[in-house]
RNA sequence: AGGCGCGUAGCUCAGGGGGAGAGCGCUACCUUGACACGGUAGAAGUCGGCGGUUCAAAACCGCCCGCGCCUACCA
């Protein structure tokens, strides 16, 4: 046998073992397998990205799953790869330029995009190798990337097809636009944040009525530049005798006119009067449709004053705020309106701001050109799918989120202006007319004008979100759209993955990208598979630091889990994220919890080191050998107990649940009592005949019983039981590794009620023991002279004879009594009283009988208060009469038993009173 | 403003109509032949508040308070 060092040091494990799994392949999918299927495809993260708390949990989430259904014979896919993330990507290879200083723009588009591939080459994987070193099963030899080959295929023809069934389209309206990216953003990409500002209050002079004025109030008062009416609510009866006329908008020579808008204007706000401005607010933007306004963009790109549009603005105020930014030219005219008489009062306003997700920037409102997905087509069968239970959410509570969002969902804008990504499949013929000929879309680059034939054809520069090829990836990267030609033998591959591993079995995911990605892929997969992309989708929590603030460069309070597991051993980590993983609460992590887990993990250890210490020399493994010792049978019976709960668990997806039982039953079960009690049996030294039989029986049980633990814990710490398991006695024929080995089934044959009460009466009387030892102040080391044990029946007087002799030795006992019909000692004793027996310890010391009242009265007085209960409610008919039999049967055994109790411990008081 | 979630031991959190639980921390004792990353014993809770349903409520319902998140509005 193998001895272990006294404690487990994961560093010399870890590496180890990852490279024998994948060495051996244990990682891949099988094609051929007739087994059931269960497949994952990964959230596929940044390239840009490094591994965050965020990444540890889904990962480990994901691959305790994996394991799982590995161990239980699924021909299981766990399909991993990275995503091009197109804005944050350019960023950082954009930042890499600048230092270099150079641009994108003197690169140009062919150079930068290939520095982009160069940068991905070498930086894209290293969050993949940070992903390896968490243990995950993920089957490499199918990594996908969504800017691949085939990936960019199922992007174009899902392009293609969306075009010609009249669902993507494009057009000029306002977008988010972040001037720092230069690039339109999607609504949900956009976050908006609390901040404190102004509301100014301007004067608006109305044309032709002297100095009648409107009093209108505004946030951006740079944006007048911009305004095209005047809003009033058309019930308002303050304003009905301007309706029609117009205001000279100031610091222009511009009139505009006074409309209504039931819509827009909310009359109990202000004056009830409202600047409308179409180029830069959306609700003015739909006011302006509804009311036929045009638009004036005051910005450019930049979000710098552009003077285009602004030829009616007074010369003297264009000049002083041409190419300024919105802040500056906000103070420009701010300045020109207080000092034209204009601006009357500045108060005090909180309002929110909407910032670019990538960089913070201040996103625009910003009239441009775009692509569109016309979304509610796509929409109606997603929710369909989920309000019918095709689709479950995990925790249920997530459904009503995406269904409320998906119910209100608007077109999406999937066209952005950088370039990294996938261009959109889109020439335009300078040759034809652009203002009327349609773009040429097709699946092959053009040659030339399908029109005219002229080669003069530009492709649109746009690429596309990058959420929207990560829309596809449950069946892109399963290699749809597959070639039809049944020639090839990769498209026939491609085609036995999907119906092999589509639609996926669950997606595992942080709910921040419940609507990013979720609900797209689920409009994706229904469109263009005919079939939802997965069956579950469990929504895991953000994990945070100790204090519940979420983890954030800015804050400083980042746990790199990276760190995390080289101090504590990547299976403590993990352990600690699955225990903690309740569904419906974040994770507050602290690192006394993942200490508390690396402690765990030793614990097995030194588990297994006592067990392999006491196998004999010349052992030999019997196969179904019987069991016959109490002990033994007691143990498997928990197992068995704990076999069921943790299978339960997982197939709940409560993960927190099936840690917890485990680290409940290995420390407090299998550790705490089992390893204690067999110690007796396992000192039998060498002897012949019946102690050997015993000693061999309790050695192969307890190998058995860790043997099953190991696999049972094995999807949560894989390092830890993959080492343990190349150290235990294995049965012939067992697998190599516990990584395909077969995950423990619960065998209900094996629960034995009887032994388990026998066995508690057994720890109830040591307890009693080890009680009186504390309150005597015995030390630990100390034999007990004399102890006598007065069952309180029949039954528990013949399960503790036939345990006399653990008792004694887990008592450190030198004389142990046990009869009902023994007398109290006499002299000087202290007692112990259960629902099993009465206890007492002989002492030579000295008693300190002040202290043992105490100790007693306060056991009394907690007893006593449930037989109050218990009492009254059996005499109340009422309760008698409505519970069921079963609970007034309980609740009078709890009441005789209780009773019984009180009884002998005031006898003992009234001893001490003498 | 609306929606969702949460409020249980000092801290972090399970539980859930019928005897208040775990981990960490804390206190005392103990370096005993698996483990001090350990052992044994212990202290510690009006289960946020108020009402209601019920024989029985920490749990179910309603209202309120506090915290968090999301969506919308914010001229």
């Amino acid at each position: 046998m193998p001895t272990l060092r006294k404690t487990y040091q994961p560093q010399d494990v870890e590496k180890k073992w990852y490279q024998i799994w994948e060495d051996r392949g244990y990682f891949q999918a099988n094609l051929e397998s007739p087994s059931p299927s269960f497949s994952i495809v990964i959230p596929p993260p940044n390239i840009t990205g490094a591994l965050h708390m965020g990444h540890a949990l889904n990962s480990t989430i994901q691959d305790i799953l994996v394991r799982w259904f590995r161990m239980r014979g699924f021909n299981v896919l766990w399909l991993p790869g990275t995503d091009h993330a197109g804005i944050a990507t350019q960023n950082v290879v954009e930042r890499q330029l600048f230092k270099e200083g150079t641009s994108r723009e003197k690169l140009g588009r062919e150079a930068f995009v290939k520095r982009v591939w160069e940068w991905k080459a070498k930086y894209g994987e290293t969050i993949l190798n940070q992903l390896r070193s968490l243990g995950v099963s993920c089957d490499w030899s199918r990594l996908r990337f969504t800017l691949d080959e085939g990936l960019s295929k199922a992007v174009r023809e899902v392009f293609v097809r969306l075009y010609e069934d009249g669902l993507i389209y494009r057009g000029t309206r306002l977008i988010h636009w972040c001037p720092r990216c230069l690039t339109a953003l999607a609504d949900i990409e956009v976050e908006h944040e609390e901040t404190n500002g102004s509301l100014y209050s301007i004067r608006y002079p109305i044309d032709g009525s002297g100095d009648h004025v409107l009093i209108i109030a505004t946030t951006r008062p740079e944006t007048m530049l911009g305004d095209t009416a005047v809003g009033v609510h058309p019930e308002d009866t303050r304003y009905f005798h301007l309706v029609g006329k117009s205001i000279r908008l100031p610091l222009t020579g511009r009139t505009i006119p006074i409309v209504t808008d039931s819509i827009l204007v909310d009359r109990t706000f202000g004056t009830g009067a409202v600047k409308i401005t179409p180029g830069h607010d959306f609700n003015d933007y739909e006011a302006g449709l509804r009311n036929h306004l045009n638009e004036i963009s005051i910005l450019d790109k930049h979000a710098r004053v552009d003077p285009t549009q602004l030829s009616d603005v007074d010369d003297e105020v264009l000049r002083s705020v041409q190419g300024k930014s919105v802040v500056e030219a906000r103070k420009q005219i701010l300045a020109f309106l207080d000092e034209r008489g204009f601006l009357i009062n500045t108060e005090a306003h909180k309002h929110s701001i909407g910032k670019c997700y990538r960089c913070r920037t201040i996103v625009e409102p910003f009239l441009s050109p775009q692509w569109y997905v016309k979304i509610q087509p796509l929409a109606e069968p997603a929710i369909r799918a989920v309000e019918s239970g095709d689709i479950r959410f995990v925790p249920k509570g997530w459904e009503n989120n995406y269904l409320a969002w998906m119910r209100d969902i608007k077109d999406w804008c999937i066209s952005r202006q950088i370039w990294w990504g996938h261009q959109i499949p889109a020439w335009y013929c300078e040759d034809c007319d652009l203002a009327h000929v349609a773009p040429i879309i097709q699946r092959s680059d053009p040659e030339c004008c399908p029109k005219c034939a002229g080669f003069n054809i530009l492709q649109d520069p746009d690429v596309l979100d990058t959420w929207f090829s990560s829309a596809l990836w449950p069946f892109s990267t399963l290699g749809w759209p597959a070639e039809h030609q049944h020639n090839s033998g990769c498209a026939g591959e491609a085609e036995q993955m999907l119906q092999i591993f589509y639609p996926t079995t669950v997606l595992v995911t942080g709910f921040d990208i419940l609507f990013f990605w979720i609900a797209r892929m689920i409009m994706m997969g229904l469109r263009f598979q005919n079939a939802i992309p997965f069956h579950d989708v469990y929504v895991h929590a953000l994990v945070r630091d100790a204090e519940g603030q979420k983890m954030s460069k800015s804050k400083g309070n980042i746990i790199d889990p990276l760190s995390v597991m080289g101090e504590y051993g990547t299976d403590a980590l993990r352990f600690t994220l699955a225990a903690m993983a309740s569904p419906g609460r974040d994770i507050k992590l602290a690192s006394e919890r993942i200490e508390g887990y690396r402690n765990f993990a030793n614990k097995l250890w030194n588990a297994t080191r006592f067990a392999l210490d006491n196998v004999p020399d010349g052992f030999a493994y019997v196969e179904s050998a019987k069991i016959d010792s109490q002990i033994n049978l007691w143990i498997v019976s928990r197992l068995h107990r704990c076999i069921g709960d943790v299978n339960t668990s997982l197939g709940a997806y409560r993960f927190d649940e099936a840690a917890n039982r485990l680290y409940q039953f290995v420390w407090h079960e299998f550790c705490d009592w089992y390893i204690e009690f067999s110690k007796p049996d396992l000192k039998q030294q060498g002897s012949a005949g019946e102690s050997e039989v015993r000693r061999n029986e309790t050695v192969q049980t307890m190998l058995d019983v860790l043997q099953c633990i190991v696999r049972l814990l094995h999807p949560f710490m894989p390092f830890l039981t993959e080492e343990l398991w190349s150290t235990l006695q294995h049965q012939p024929g067992e697998a190599e590794h516990v990584m395909v080995s077969a995950y423990p089934l619960q065998d209900e044959s094996k629960a034995d009620m009887d032994v388990e009460t026998a066995m508690s009466a057994v720890i109830d009387v040591i307890s009693s023991i080890r009680v009186l030892r504390s309150t005597y102040g015995v030390p630990p080391r100390k034999v007990l002279p004399d102890v006598v044990a007065i069952p309180a029946n029949e039954e528990s007087q013949a399960v503790l004879l036939s345990h006399t002799a653990r008792i004694q030795e887990m008592g450190r006992i030198d004389s142990l009594q046990i009869g009902t019909s023994l007398a109290k000692p006499q002299g000087k004793y202290g007692s112990q009283v259960t629902k099993v027996a009465d206890v007492y310890i002989l002492l030579d010391g000295l008693v300190d009988f002040t202290k043992e009242r105490i100790r007693l009265e306060k056991r009394l007085a907690v007893l006593r208060a449930d037989l109050d209960r218990a009492e009254k409610k059996l005499s109340n008919a009422v309760f008698t009469a409505n519970a069921p039999v079963a609970v007034v049967q309980k609740e009078q055994a709890k009441q005789h038993e209780l009773r019984a109790e009180c009884d002998k411990i005031s006898l003992e008081l009234s001893r001490l009173q003498d």
